[in-house]
RNA sequence: GCCGAUGUAGCUCAGAUGGCUAGAGCGGGCGUUUCAUACGCGCUAGGUCAGUGGUUCGAUUCCACUCAUCGGCACCA
């Protein structure tokens, strides 16, 4: 049987864990189980990301060293896998020994192959993304992009991979294996990505500590997405010459499938990058990249300013892990964007566990007793018997085709179908009126034992998602947990395997309702509520949803937050304010006030405006402003604006822009700082 | 701007290699059973299958264009 190996990633340690980890987590928890049921050898890895300047900082700003200050954060991830019932084998840390070696290793293999070579490196550098920005990517003020924080300039020499050299390679990998990047669409984003050209990757920093030192070279640490990458691959001992570490041969060998559970912002790195290191070290690539996407809360982004950064404690609390893990897996469609709906959940719990499973059982067990509570025994299927035996038969079939595949809410799906199909079986055929002759006992008794059989099935094909209800089920069932065994499939084929005779243990229902009260309370304790919302809550999530969409990238990350530290962006912003400047410093910008006497946008460049501003000079100045999404040429003309006049000039577009024009970016839109109509051109504005 | 995707019932989405009455779940409405966690089952949505044009005996399904939405890249002093 082929070696089965998941991993999430490895969630960086900035943010305590919330219901985006969760839901990679409990995905790949889901294949892991699922695959150990059908007896594959199996290996599931998470774990976490530690290194970074990010981390360095944080730590200072805490007073603690770096080291301290990523022990720290340990625990709670511990704690939420455990609450959520995570089977990981093993949880890998970054600043962990047996890590720190294998990613020196791995180097030393890039280098040996000629992909690393020493060279300079200057550029604009963003801490909260812990990546060099070109300064074309900035925003007006030296801002980074993704966090609105002001980036650094920082010069040092760097260790290059020659990255440049796999785009082919990459590119032809690609085409021979057509589901290696999955939803396809993502693959197209990736091949086309690739196909633009790629340039070199800066793998090494010598401006901080806080990370891997390069071998011979400890002055020079390495680049965290090498590093963190390369967790996949540690965590079994590798790289390494076979024989040396089993785990790495056998989970990371020819015939194993490999699967990384990943976030849709993080798909690059995995796709792109992490391919290109193997491929240099002469390593097999992974099997399989899977991107999931986002979750909004109630239609909302998750962030700290809305407080919907939902930790996963509360909703095992009050839920259990079971219903948790079903509810995501089942909601979502995996690889696509969803909402985690508190409503949504209970109304799913209640309707398809409530009602259509924990029912199903709770309404066949009474008739057992007129066979002394145990199982009978029946002959060869027929009629209606049969053929619901063959709907489950197909249905199991078709859920394992989809777990094959990771499509995870299909198989929950079909699943559902089954209880549907069972409980229109027993409404059919009527075991009640069955039970009040004697003469009917034998049709009862069939009747009971196949409804018997489809709980079964649906206890063993629900185990990968809800392991204890799974369990309870059987229990009442008068069935053994289920234990998986390397070398035994147990996945459901063959109807009609329940032994007879087996004594039934009716208990409580395995899924009580929730009734409305109950739901009201619930509702009340954990849905956060945002602030200035009232009244009909459907519109306002449903207007939030478009909302949320549209906020700039690496804000709402939440799945993929728990990527290796570029991904996680929502932070920073939020805690640290810029840097403080001497009055000197501020004294040297030349800020007037200017009157704009044409615009026009810049044919081709969706964001730019090109203006002419009078500012009392001799000639009006051409200006280019990245602000045509929020104003039309018209809206411009004959405003008056603050603009940075001393600006070096740069060309944008082809076209010299000799300032800058002051804006304020609000979450409804962009404002433009102005001076009253009464304010000369030219006025100085300090 | 370039590339790609999507646009199907109130909501979330399936689907048709082109062909009689276009589907599921949820919600809403109606009916019904009584074994069960007041659970189950059946019926019910008058949907221009985004719009326009084309190919065809015939298109919602193929093609072109348009519009809208989303994503990637570019771009954003």
């Amino acid at each position: 049987m082929k070696p089965f190996y998941v991993t999430t990633p490895i969630y960086y340690v900035n943010d305590k864990p919330h219901i985006g980890h969760a839901y990679s987590t409990a995905a790949a928890d889901m294949l892991a189980r699922y695959h150990r049921l059908r007896g594959q050898p199996t290996r599931f890895l998470t774990g976490l990301d530690e290194h970074g300047l990010k981390i360095e900082r944080r730590a200072q700003e805490l007073g603690q060293e770096p080291q301290a200050f990523v022990d720290s954060m340990v625990p709670p991830f511990e704690e939420a896998w455990q609450q959520l019932d995570i089977t990981h084998d093993d949880f890998i840390r970054t600043t962990s020994a047996r890590h720190k070696e294998a990613v020196q290793r791995l180097w030393k293999m890039l280098e040996a192959k000629g992909d690393i070579y020493l060279a300079d490196y200057e550029d604009w550098y963003c801490v909260g993304c812990e990546s060099f920005k070109t300064e074309k990517e900035l925003l007006p003020g030296n801002l980074c992009p993704d966090h609105k924080k002001p980036v650094e300039k920082i010069k040092e020499q760097s260790y290059f991979f020659r990255l440049s050299a796999y785009a082919e390679p990459l590119l032809r990998y690609f085409d021979a294996h057509p589901d290696f990047v999955k939803p396809e669409g993502r693959f197209n984003e990736v091949k086309s990505f690739v196909r633009a050209g790629l340039r070199d990757l800066s793998v090494s920093r010598s401006s901080f500590s806080w990370g891997i030192p390069v071998p011979e070279q400890p002055e020079h640490v390495m680049y965290v997405w090498l590093d963190a990458l390369t967790n996949y691959i540690s965590a079994l001992g590798g790289p390494a010459e076979p024989g040396v570490a089993p785990l790495y041969d056998q989970f990371w060998g020819e015939d194993a499938n490999v699967i990384h559970i990943v976030g849709k912002d993080i798909l690059r790195f995995h796709t792109i990058y992490w391919p290109a290191f193997l491929m240099s070290a002469g390593i097999r690539l992974p099997s399989q990249v899977w991107a999931h996407g986002w979750l909004t809360v109630n239609g909302e982004k998750m962030s700290k300013g809305l407080g919907n950064f939902l930790p996963p404690a509360p909703l095992v609390e009050a839920f259990g892990a079971d219903v948790l893990r079903y509810y995501f897996l089942r909601e979502v469609s995996f690889g696509q964007d969803g909402d985690f709906n508190h409503k949504n959940l209970i109304a799913r719990y209640n309707n398809e566990l409530g009602n259509g499973l924990g029912n199903l059982l709770n309404r066949i067990l009474p008739f057992l007793k007129k066979f002394d509570g145990k199982v009978p025994d029946v002959g060869p299927l027929e009629g209606a018997d049969a053929a619901l035996a063959s709907l489950a038969e197909g249905l199991a079939a078709q859920v394992r085709d989809n777990l094959d595949a990771v499509q995870l809410n299909r198989a929950l799906d079909a699943i559902k179908e089954l209880i549907d199909a069972a409980n229109k079986y027993v409404n059919d055929e009527e075991p009640w009126n069955l039970s009040k002759s004697d003469e009917t006992l034998g049709r009862l008794a069939q009747v009971a034992y196949v409804t018997l059989e489809c709980v079964r099935f649906l206890s063993v094909m629900l185990a990968p998602v809800m392991p204890n209800k799974a369990n309870e089920l059987r229990a009442q069932l008068g069935l053994g947990a289920l234990e998986p065994q390397v070398g035994v499939d147990a996945w459901p084929s063959r109807f009609g395997e329940l032994p007879a005779g087996t004594a039934v243990v009716a208990g409580k229902p395995v899924f009580p309702k929730i009734d409305a009260k109950q739901e009201e309370a619930l509702l009340a304790r954990l849905v956060p509520v945002p602030e200035g919302v009232e009244g009909d809550a459907e519109k306002s999530s449903g207007a939030d949803k478009k909302s949320a969409k549209k906020a700039p990238k690496g804000q709402a990350d939440s799945g993929g937050a728990g990527a290796p530290s570029g991904a996680d962006a929502a932070e920073g912003g939020v805690t640290d304010g810029p840097t403080t400047i001497e009055f000197d410093d501020f004294a040297k910008v030349d800020l007037r006030v200017g009157l704009v006497l044409t615009a026009e946008k810049v044919p081709k460049k969706d964001r730019l405006l090109r203006l002419e501003v009078d500012l009392g000079e001799p000639a009006p100045r051409q200006i280019v402003a990245g602000i045509a999404e929020h104003f039309t040429p018209e809206q411009m003309v004959g405003r008056r604006v603050v603009v940075v006049a001393n600006l070096a000039p740069r060309k944008l577009a082809g076209l010299v822009s000799q300032g800058m024009v002051l804006a304020t970016n609000t979450p409804t839109g962009l404002q433009l700082l102005a001076a009253s109509d009464d304010v000369p051109p030219g006025t100085p504005a300090k």
